[in-house]
RNA sequence: GGCGGCAUAGCCAAGUGGUAAGGCAGGGGUCUGCAAAACCCUCACCCCCAGUUCGAAUCUGGGUGCCGCCUCCA
């Protein structure tokens, strides 16, 4: 079944074809640099990182932009309380970004536009807005002319008029409503206000509005048409609405075939927003969740659904986490075993099935149970090997299963990060190192021989202090004990 | 007021006409001096009512409940 993927623009699944064949190119819009982001702009990345990879995976050169928006009031105000400036402020938070974003395993973009560097590009697109007449200069601020736009709705499903009608808690009384000429009407330039950061325009000193930045970065990066544009579900009204608005009328192409949005992060069935107070930063959470939790935790539900962000979740995520990890480390102990191969194929049945799973929609919950199916039969068979030394399942097949298994992970970006997971696992790790292999068996042969008196308490306080270092014993009928490192 | 979404086991979550994936947690058992680990087994008729159909969690109508967008917000 080839990819069909839900468009946001036509309300249907979609069969996914591409503008040019073999290739895919796609924006995502990223964050506005005034704070470390939250664990809602986290699912946007995790998600979208995952359609990305699945994409590569079915052999598309991807091209994926996403940018940063280094101009914005709430990064003056966080400017203004810290003594500092805007681009210090926006800096230090993209810089943020990658520390957090690179722990998640999301994939580093191809390009990462910012606000700041587009100004040339911003500003050619108002020119030419204007010179359609669909922007209106006024005291300074530019606005688009929403009503000259009849495609204006198509993307959220509204009607100007039906909007107005009911359009509740609007406030249209500051100095800008007043400039408007419809109260729908939206900012593409903003006079300068004193102190602020302001570029020379046409118009005078100023700095973009909120939505043409997008407009402007997307085109300058992908051209005048792509194939995916995403972000997170608020975003479609009235941002990306006014992206289309702004970019179409210009290029008289479509800004995007296919549009993606994602359902929301909320905190125990509580919307996360900042007056309630209840916003969950990524940075915060991964000091108590491992990242991969987390990625699993969002990818467990479909992802245009919402989530409810629970403690209880997070830890039943963890644990499966921790399944999945018992799975790759078992793949080592498979490797050194007599009849492991040179080969790297695939199961092409569980590739298919997870493909199937995919290919309607990024179907992830689906996918992963076909992860987890795998990965409990390799923990069993590993668990097979370390408790009673043998395996039941013929080792070729387990090489495929295993390969199967980390190829098909790593599509979703599950990754063990080459050890660095138990290094961190092992506070005592000094200590660990002083117990040899030799010093082991010695305290299990003194455990043997008390057990053998039946000097219980003795025997158990062996099995304690092993236990605190990490070694696990495994007591066996006959008198055979068994043990490994945590 | 306008538009849209959701309601499946203790929790999370797939499934959109053919008799309920998967995860987490739970229960029972084997093994053990006890324990741990491991292994085996086990756990739902799908919010309510009416209808369509040989057959519905899945379609239609009605009801109830929850949520989102319309405002900077992922």
């Amino acid at each position: 079944m080839p990819l069909t993927i839900y468009n946001t623009l036509t309300r249907c699944k979609e069969l996914f074809e591409p503008l040019a064949p073999g290739k895919v190119s796609m924006y995502v819009c990223g964050i506005t640099a005034y704070n470390y982001f939250h664990v809602g702009n986290a699912r946007v990345f995790i998600i979208f990182d995952v359609v990305r990879r699945y994409l590569r995976h079915l052999g598309y050169d991807v091209r994926y932009v996403q940018n940063f928006t280094d101009i914005d009031d709430k990064i003056l105000k966080r400017a203004v309380s810290e003594g500092s400036t805007m681009q210090a402020v926006a800096d230090r938070f993209i810089a943020a970004y990658f520390e957090d974003a690179d722990r998640l395993n999301i994939l580093r973009a191809d390009s990462y536009p910012r606000a700041t560097h587009t100004i040339d590009g911003i500003q050619r697109l108002i020119h030419e807005l204007e010179q359609r007449q669909y922007a209106y200069a006024a005291d300074g601020d530019v606005y688009y002319s929403v009503r000259k736009f009849s495609g204006y709705g198509k993307l959220s499903g509204r009607k100007l008029d039906e909007m107005q009608a009911g359009a509740s808690g609007r406030v249209e009384t500051d100095e800008e409503g007043e400039k408007k000429k419809d109260p729908f009407d939206f900012a593409l330039w903003k006079a300068a206000k004193s102190g602020e950061p302001a570029w020379e325009s046409p118009w005078g000193k100023g700095r973009p509005g909120w939505h043409i930045e997008c407009s402007a970065m997307v085109r300058q990066e992908l051209g005048e048409s792509i194939d995916i544009h995403a972000g997170g579900m608020d975003l479609q009204f009235p941002h990306h609405e006014n992206e289309i608005a702004q970019s179409e009328p210009v290029t008289g192409k479509p800004l995007a075939r296919y549009w993606l949005h994602n359902g929301f992060v909320n905190m125990d069935g509580e919307k996360m927003s900042k007056s309630i107070g209840n916003i969950r930063l990524t940075r915060d959470l991964l000091k108590e969740y491992d990242p991969m939790a987390f990625r699993l935790f969002v990818l467990q539900a479909h992802y245009r659904k919402p989530i409810d962000f629970t403690a209880e979740g997070l830890e039943a995520a963890a644990s499966g986490w921790r399944t999945m990890q018992e799975a790759f480390q078992y793949g080592a102990k498979f490797q050194a075993l007599p009849g492991w191969s040179d080969g790297e194929a695939l199961d092409q049945a569980i590739v298919d099935r997870f493909n199937e799973a995919m290919d309607d929609d990024f179907n992830t919950p689906i996918a992963l149970s076909v992860l987890f199916e795998l990965a409990k039969d390799l923990r069993r068979e590993g668990n097979q090997l370390v408790h009673q030394g043998r395996l039941d399942l013929p080792i070729e097949q387990l090489q495929l299963q295993f390969q199967t298994f980390v190829s098909l992970a790593k599509v979703l970006g599950l990754e063990t990060l080459s050890g660095k997971i138990v290094a961190h696992s092992s506070m005592s790790g000094d200590l660990t190192i002083g117990f040899t292999d030799a010093k082991i068996e010695a305290l299990i042969q003194q455990r043997k021989e008390a057990r053998q008196a039946k000097n219980w308490a003795e025997g158990d306080r062996i099995r304690d202090e092993l236990k605190a270092q990490g070694i696990t014993l495994i007591d066996k009928a006959g008198g055979v004990t068994l043990w490994h490192r945590d």
